[in-house]
DNA sequence: CGTTTGACTACGC
DNA sequence: CGCGTAGCCAAAC
């Protein structure tokens, strides 16, 4: 079982599966942190809310290194997650549309639709991810 | 080294 | 729907 020896490899973790995000699509922080298993057996939804904020930060130092499609990660109410009208919220939202995302009047992003399905089981598999919470 | 701050989420009203 | 709340924990201060 994957287990993130320390925080730089839980952001690496969080780094790869952002990169699996097909243009066009989002995912959410606790779809992203669902799919890294926790070191105690714990629920997905339990594992959820207790590490989507983790997948933030990764995504925080991520700014720098670039090469990873953070735009695809709003979060669980389909909101962009920075302050409305914020210099990186308009980036986002810019980014998203460009890859034909639609944001309804209200500014929030249909995830029935536009939301990514998840990777494949077998390449959950091959990263040595736990493929079971990645569907849960 | 203690305190505050987040790119969060589920839940109750 | 919107708003407040508790729980979280690495980072930033």
């Amino acid at each position: 079982m994957f287990v993130p020896p320390n925080p730089a490899a839980y952001y690496e973790t969080v780094w790869l599966i952002v990169r699996q995000i097909p243009p066009g699509t989002v995912s959410t922080y606790g779809q992203v942190a669902s799919m890294i298993p926790p070191p105690e057996a714990t629920t997905p939804d339990q594992y959820r809310r207790l590490r989507a904020r983790w997948v933030g930060t990764a995504l925080r130092h991520s700014l720098s290194t670039d090469h990873i499609p953070w735009q695809r990660v709003i979060n669980a109410q389909g909101q962009i997650s920075f302050p409305p009208g914020s210099s990186k919220a308009q980036e986002q939202r810019a980014r998203l549309e460009s890859e034909g995302v639609v944001f309804s009047q209200a500014g929030r992003v249909n995830l029935r639709v536009f939301g990514w399905r998840g990777p494949a089981e077998a390449w959950l598999t091959e990263q040595g991810l736990w493929p079971p919470l990645a569907f849960a």
